[in-house]
DNA sequence: TTGAAAGCGATACCAC
DNA sequence: GTGGTATCGCTTTCAA
């Protein structure tokens, strides 16, 4: 078993022709090959081991069943991780296989991972990002079907569909699951604007209040970072040496990490979590938020639905028109934006308000 | 711009027939086309953007230039995570292209991946785990050369080279550490032993203690489990109501997670680290252990390391024997298990053992 | 020095 | 029903 098998081998073996093997090995024997032929034709295909060469296929059929994936910072981040991971299973789902370059957050390479994954053929491309964040899609990703997932390209030429989380409303749920705890209290520690996801989730716990007809608290809203020890500190600014009328009673941290630094903070203070103060995540972040004690109400973000999400549409893409190679319909394209919502999971760092602070 | 260009263009173009493009366009003009052929062909490729179409070039050369991965939890850790982003970064600089498939550590598909990979003509395979384990190499991949990463078969015949940590010296040098600083009652935390890291690391812990002619103290290696809740426990059991004098004065996680978990219990116990007990973690986790508060003192896994160096083997492999699609090859392949080693990273987290305790 | 022609492995059309 | 044949895009002898 040296070298693999082709047709003509089969073919051989069968004493047919190869056309015939290919007719019936693709399922359209019926009506065109005799029954008896095509017995014979697979059980020469299994006594061979046969499986067509799916590079000969990708050139005859001028299409690859690739699909190229562009990510900043795929492999290192469970963030990114989640994502590629839901668009693979569908991809695979339909006969389709990934390949995904990783720029290492270096823009400059955008336009060669692109160009590189043209010249092997992809059928698709999608872009995938760690964080929210808007991006110039690389020009050359025009030229075949294309998507991006946590991305999205405000330029309104750049008609590129794109699928990204909800975090407005992320915000929002996330601070109306605390007030209905009662509390009144709460705030908010993000990293920097850099990313639109804080903004964002900020501007949706803003409107949570506002329709519950509270106020923010000023000094409340803390841009300090997006780790550990920014959660740490930002919590100790918040809570060290204040008096117990004058702490928040909640905090909500713009992701899982933040609030690790939070409840550390808080551990150190002698305040238990969450009965004298609650902590929110957001992200869900495996084996981080599950595991943490106490264990880490959050807001899951949609990564793999997302993933998922971008890579069904642009199958059905691609299936819709076969044979285009992206030319003519990229302008066509509408440039849409879908907002996949983000899922409130709760555990036990959030809890009722204490009493007397409602 | 529709169609991409092809080599007949380019030649059409230039007034000169395919081979002579080929030629030009893969360095081997010289000797065999005119000066002035070559400057026409360049040009004619550069303004019709012409790059050669990888799907054909494949075919046509029986090899791919793209390397098969399969990971069994890729892109949802950053452990496989950095093997892949090292491996891929080695493979791209040598114009090769990797695709991965993640089996989502359900074993059954571990064959049909290969398959798959196969299909598409790998030249080269890669099987990638996220934490150290034996297993039992899928049959196809003796087809192709190959190499394992993270992971390793013990059946000797099974002839696949594998690169995985030295964790017997990571953890040795873990111990080393803090002995060095003078701890002398250490416990080390780890998770069950179905993964070997937690034997190995232990066993490594163990050889420092021999080495330095102590003992270690009964009941101070506890296999906890392998996320925070689980150093939290094993804190608390360690520190919770124990005499000072009983107390270890240092604690070694198996990984950071573990170590995050033992800091929260130290906070909450009122006791400072490194100051009443120096905590140690092991993988240094990105945006985690350095981060931490206190940034932790941790033993880095080689992973960026391990799948450059696994990759670097595999393409050699290629070079050597061109032509040759693995079925003779595979039995010659020597067995060889190359270990890479940990890196102490110091930060915070530990500290000179407390006066007294020594 | 250059170009014609033979595949690589598979598909699909078109006579027979 | 069946098998011959052109073709996908490229590389590589082999003649001219």
């Amino acid at each position: 078993m040296n070298r693999k098998a082709t047709a003509l081998d089969v073919a051989k073996l069968a004493g047919v022709s190869r056309s015939a093997v290919s007719l019936v090995l693709n399922g359209r024997g019926d009506g065109n090959v005799a029954k008896e032929s095509q017995v014979r034709i697979r059980e020469a295909a299994a006594t061979l081991n046969y499986t067509p060469n799916a590079i000969a296929v990708s050139l005859r059929n001028r299409r690859s069943r690739i699909i190229g994936i562009v990510s900043d910072q795929v492999v290192t981040s469970p963030f990114d991780g989640n994502i590629i991971a839901g668009a693979d299973a569908v991809a695979r789902s339909q006969g389709f296989v990934t390949v995904v370059m990783d720029t290492e957050s270096d823009e400059t390479r955008d336009e060669s991972a692109v160009a590189t994954l043209l010249d092997r053929q992809v059928d698709g491309l999608m872009y995938v990002t760690v964080g929210l964040r808007p991006l110039h899609v690389p020009l050359n990703m025009l030229r075949v079907p294309s998507v991006l997932a946590n991305c999205f390209d405000d330029r309104p030429e750049a008609g590129v569909p794109a699928v990204i989380p909800d975090e407005v409303r992320g915000g929002r749920e996330a601070a109306t699951h605390l007030l209905e705890l009662g509390h009144r209290d709460i705030a908010f520690l993000a990293g920097d604007s850099v990313y639109p996801a804080a903004p964002r989730r900020i501007q949706g716990h803003r409107d949570a209040f506002e329709a519950a007809g509270l106020p923010v608290r000023a000094g409340r809203i803390l841009q300090v970072g997006w780790d550990i020890d920014a959660g740490f500190h930002g919590a100790m600014k918040l809570l060290d040496g204040v008096a117990v009328a004058e702490r928040p009673t909640a905090i909500v941290c713009a992701n899982d990490r933040l609030a690790i630094g939070v409840v550390l903070a808080a551990n150190r203070l002698g305040l238990a979590v969450p009965q004298d103060v609650s902590v929110m995540g957001y992200d869900d972040e495996f084996r981080i938020a599950a595991t943490m004690v106490p264990a880490l109400t959050t807001m899951a973000l949609p990564l793999r639905e997302m993933g998922a999400a971008a890579m069904t549409g642009l199958l059905a893409e691609l299936s819709e028109e076969p044979g285009n190679d992206g030319g003519a319909s990229a302008g066509a394209r509408r440039a849409d934006q879908t907002l996949v919502p983000c899922r409130l999971v709760v555990r036990e760092s959030t809890g009722p308000v204490p009493a007397g602070r409602n």
